[in-house]
DNA sequence: CTGTTAGCGCGTTCAT
DNA sequence: ATGAACGCGCTAACAG
């Protein structure tokens, strides 16, 4: 590989001068430039990114710590994150967390020891405090998908609570009274403001909120399986559900199907998240956005503005959630 | 941060005496060994990865190029590859090629200049050709979802041609002989390889092939679902549809129950790569299985050996298909 | 077993 | 505008 020496030489100028046409941030005359690029262009010179790294204190790298790589949502973030960081030259890096305190831990330790010059984070195990004493630390964070009162201009989130409420008012709307409703686990925020939502919508329209007809799911396909599976033993009344996620009103419609009830004649769904799967199945789900690939973008952003002080950009820290209406809700019969 | 200058004059010892109870490749006295690591800790020493990079021109990174980072199938696959390689230090840089071959190739520039000491690639757009040249280069490559026969041993992929004839295989023994065939597109590899399985299989069977019944999807979920709409308006029996990924199969069945028309009852459906979703649907999809993370899994053992001189992996990097039966198919009327 | 010394490839003062 | 020299933090001979 040819080196900055190689060029120095070739173009018959210093080391410096080389550098200094590299980063075009010194007056170099026209020709001596030239002289340079030329050098460069004959040896098919490549930069040493680690040798720049080193030499400038920046690695010009990104860390990226989502709970997992695969599922429905961090596909649309990641390639955000990665095409908005490399047109800027910068690369990222990832680890998983698996939404396992300790994991989440080793794997912010790792992405730092890497060198990082931020990080991005979507992590649900470690707690407020940790993460507020981490953004006073050296690598600069931004929060995805939480909301942290303390450092909540490095936070990039949903209104969960608003889509909650969207969801079930939109039920409520269509005349629906008998509401089941399943969560995600409560140790997610996300999971407890959505619920908030819901609870708040049923007391607007003066409906009680019937903890029996809450089921605390996971947020997987499977949890929806398990809830409806209990909400059907239950023998009460229900004409409509609200899911915390699509993954779970899928796996729910599923059981429904198979119990010969029909969907959405017997029984409405609206899920949360609007993956893609859902809207290419038979019926179709009606659900609340969850612009996760959008706020990814924003991560980005906010990582080459405030870290890479790129100027052009600007960002949005605060998303709301939108109502999809497609095949999965009628009127109650 | 402290560096190994500070630890070595805590430590009273010299800087390679640190270096080496870090690398631990030479041997060094107990007990100087502990004041070394005594005084790592009191510092909170961590090594600059990136010098280390510089120093001993090996970055510990290793690059993935997948032509998406969303969608069903590269996600479980990049968890594989980031676990495999995190608990062996090594870091994962990503990047995404849009089965473009300009992006592709831009890619793997990028990947390279950042000084990746390998690169597992998941193309589709660049040539063999190509991939031979670039094999030849200073950083080692590993192809998955590839197979070329002379860099056959850099290549992790899959069966296609049996998992193809498997699936009609399977259609045929149930009885049916009116099989449509919905094959992803035909510049990809491995939707060539899965058609020839079909055909192989109707040939074995004596089932002519008919080409109206042959439709070329792109391997996604609309691709299905307008496979699924022509196959219709051929108004010829049909009883069995194979198609080459469960996305499009499921596009396709959603086509079907909005027709009115019964899975498995009516036509039988099987699709192609057993990705999660489907199986929480109605009706369950029968499918072939790609192993696609243990794909991811193999190749990034396949670095740690051939680069990083790991003795204890073993690589194996041709894996065959399995057929998994649910509820989409049974005998035709 | 341990210390000395030279790089790794580049950025960045200082001079000139 | 350009060059010489030093330093980034660490590894790897080479001595001893």
């Amino acid at each position: 590989m040819a080196t900055i020496y190689d060029v120095s030489v070739l173009a018959g100028v210093s080391l410096a001068t080389v550098s200094r046409v590299m980063n075009n941030n010194t007056k170099v005359s026209d020709k001596t430039k030239q002289k340079v690029l030329d050098a460069m262009a004959s040896l098919g010179y490549k930069p040493n990114t680690i040798a720049q790294s080193l030499a400038s204190n920046c690695s010009n790298s990104v860390g990226v710590l989502v709970s997992q790589l695969d599922g429905p949502f961090y596909g649309p973030m990641m390639t955000q994150i990665e095409t908005s960081l490399r047109v800027e030259n910068k690369h990222v890096i990832i680890a998983a967390g698996h939404s396992d305190e300790v994991q989440e831990k080793e794997g912010v330790d790792f992405l730092i020891s890497r060198g990082c010059d931020a990080l991005i984070l979507d992590v649900e195990a470690v707690s407020d405090e940790y993460l507020i004493t981490l953004s006073n630390g050296d690598t600069p964070i931004v929060l995805i998908n939480r909301y942290i009162e303390a450092i909540k201009e490095r936070c990039v989130y949903l209104e969960n609570e608003q889509g909650g409420y969207m969801a079930t008012d939109y039920m409520l709307s269509l005349g629906h009274k008998n509401i089941a409703y399943i969560s995600g686990p409560m140790y997610k925020l996300d999971a407890r403001d959505r619920l908030r939502g819901h609870q708040r919508a049923l007391a607007e329209h003066n409906v009680l909120f019937d903890p029996e007809l809450w089921f605390e799911g996971n947020f997987r396909e499977f949890g929806g399986i398990d809830a409806m599976q209990h909400l059907l033993t239950l023998n009460k009344p229900i004409s409509a559900v609200v899911c915390a996620s699509d993954q779970m009103a899928s796996g729910a419609i599923s059981v429904c199907l198979e119990h010969g009830i029909r969907v959405p004649e017997d029984i409405s769904f609206i899920g949360y998240d609007n993956i893609p799967f859902p809207t290419y199945i038979s019926p179709k789900l009606n659900t609340i956005s969850n612009p996760i690939h959008e706020m990814g973008k924003m991560a980005a952003l906010w990582v080459l503005k405030e870290v890479y002080k790129d100027k052009k950009v600007s960002v949005e820290s605060c998303f709301s959630p939108q109502l999809f209406i497609r095949g999965s809700a009628c009127p109650p019969k």
